[in-house]
DNA sequence: AAATAATTTGAGAGCGCTCCCCAAAAATGG
DNA sequence: CCATTTTTGGGGAGCGCTCTCAAATTATTT
């Protein structure tokens, strides 16, 4: 059986509050007595247990990370691994624990009740102090929950709320000099695989692409327009349905979706650049490996995990600290072979 | 403020214990009195303070997947992202949550002191019911550490202790398997990037390899063994080191190696499979997406994840249930076009 | 030296839940 | 119909910690 403080405090000779004292930091108290404190603690390997503390304080140390819906896919695009290193490392750097709530992604049929039970689980019975929300639709139940709730969350991404705190990158931006740089190699009829549409990342790279397009005074042929899922099959899948309306480029909303429309392109015998050029979205590591390596979009991804936790553990620590807080990371523009740089 | 039991217990013209039978499943209560306070329960959206539970009975219903060491590079290899999916598909089956304990990957100098302190503050700390520990070094500090404090877990992988449980795939067949594979092609100068040697897969994938040469009389170059690290950049510089000495053939432990040794060989201006045959492990998706298409030893990564934790969760709920739990799972080989299939 | 202020310490009351134990009520049996 | 068993509900004592408040001690000022 572990000590508990009780019994720390008896060892050295002072009272429970006393060796609370030590033990949180506080002022107060005498150097010998906090000297002959620390040696008892350190010689019994006394640790607090977390969940009395929790329940006195109120407060965990545990910051979740909700990925929501079903998602099979989302876990095979390493975004999420890079993502999720940024968070953690945050989360380590500051001293709180990192709890992933994933959802399962065998049946989506029951996803939405195990989301709810999750929710329940997890955010009602206080098991987190916070949490950062990724990836999830615009119209994802679990926004109006937290904010109704008033749990302390960020989201990576964005969310039309006054109260909402987030961090995201300028899709619009890059996804128009993504478009931008097609439209100085002289293109003109650009496709764009766009991400899944009722999330904002989605929309906003859409939204690129069609302000570069009208930048140029060249008019929208929506037909152009396929909807992706960001994943590489729905890349293959939308690349499909793009073939028969003879695109020069591809502007793909995602690295995975870009890399699959690669492969359509090329088993229709269509070579990438000379035929059709293509860009993606991310710089994910495999951007650089596949042949051609692709031009495509750099976000800080990782950056944009830590930040998040960042923000939060902000918010958690100055719940007075008005205002809402948001960051909008740049973006930047990784030209490799994939978009065929061609002479002035 | 939410709601507690006490509350729940006044409004329902019941006792607390009450409340906590029908909440926990206690047989002993009336059906109406039962249904009286599931209503009250509904109307006021009462959740349980895992906290308090967590006081109460000991246990937070918290999994922890320990990853340990400085890991920048393993977390670009799907093979975490894979695991990561079974283990929180599992843990959501059942009801229990998961707590990632990563460990900074920038600055490895401290990575020690740090991992020490998250020990501390996590497992004696008790926030967790029990860990699963993956690709962990067979010296890790942790295990002894575990043991002595008779925290339940399992191992991804293996360890030589009577009382560790783990599940592990059979590293030494499948690399057996790969080996032979490219000796019944022909191939007799077959050369090993092996992963690091202080891991059990490490080693296990050599042991198979040393075998496979073993039964078919080869006697083994010591030149043709060169350990890589698991990352695609272990496999280019151990690629890069093994072309002085001009191998027919290549396994390479894991499929990212595989993925830097391909690079390297192309660079060199070998072709594979024509100069170089090439078989890698594990059949991350991106083994079929490379050019040419990796042969490769496919491990069941996600059932791996699943299974520690469910052998985990037996652990937790059955303590009295003696004995050790192992479990190995089969490998499979998986031809694909790396290796070059002659003519018979 | 006395009075005041500042610092250090301890006692006690929770935090919200579980679970043991006993009383009341209901069911059973002779 | 009363004694006995079984079911049902309640009271209370923790689980291990924090934190307020007041007492005790020490330092500072007049």
């Amino acid at each position: 059986m572990p000590p508990t403080l009780e019994e720390v405090a008896k060892l050295a000779g002072v009272s429970r509050s006393t060796v609370s004292r030590v033990v949180n930091q506080h002022p107060n108290v005498r150097p010998e007595v906090r000297e002959r404190v620390w040696e008892v603690i350190r010689q019994t390997g006394y640790q607090p247990h977390a969940a009395a503390r929790s329940l006195a304080t109120r407060r965990t140390q545990i910051i979740g990370l909700i990925i929501p819906q079903a998602v099979t896919t989302l876990f095979t695009d390493p975004y999420f691994s890079i993502l999720l290193r940024g968070v953690a490392d945050a989360c380590n750097a500051h001293n709180y624990h990192l709890m992933l709530s994933l959802f399962s992604h065998r049946r989506i049929r029951d996803s939405y009740a195990r989301q709810d039970l999750l929710y329940q689980q997890v955010l009602r019975s206080r098991y987190l102090d916070g949490v950062v929300v990724s990836s999830a639709p615009l119209d994802d139940p679990i926004f109006p929950r937290l904010l109704e709730d008033k749990v302390p969350f960020v989201i990576v991404g964005r969310y039309p709320h006054e109260r909402a705190n987030y961090v995201d990158v300028d899709n619009v931006v890059g996804a128009r000099m993504a478009v931008e740089h097609l439209l100085r190699l002289g293109h003109e009829r650009i496709a764009t695989i766009t991400g899944p549409l009722n999330m904002c990342a989605g929309q906003d790279r859409l939204e690129g692409y069609r302000q570069a397009l009208a930048a140029w005074g060249i008019s929208v042929d929506e037909r152009l327009i396929v909807e992706g899922d960001f994943t590489e099959q729905g890349g293959r899948a939308a690349m499909q349905r793009l073939l028969p309306h003879q695109p020069t480029a591809v502007f793909a909303a995602s690295d995975m979706m870009a890399v699959g429309a690669l492969k359509t392109l090329r088993e229709a015998g269509l070579r990438v650049p000379d035929d059709v050029a293509l860009v993606g979205f991310d710089d994910i590591p495999l951007a650089s490996m596949v042949d051609p390596p692709l031009t495509t979009v750099r976000q800080p991804i990782e950056q944009l995990g830590s930040m998040a936790v960042e923000l939060l553990i902000g918010l958690l620590e100055n719940p007075q600290t008005s205002g809402v807080h948001r960051v909008v990371l740049p973006t930047e523009l990784v030209v490799r072979a994939s978009c065929g740089v061609r002479v002035r």
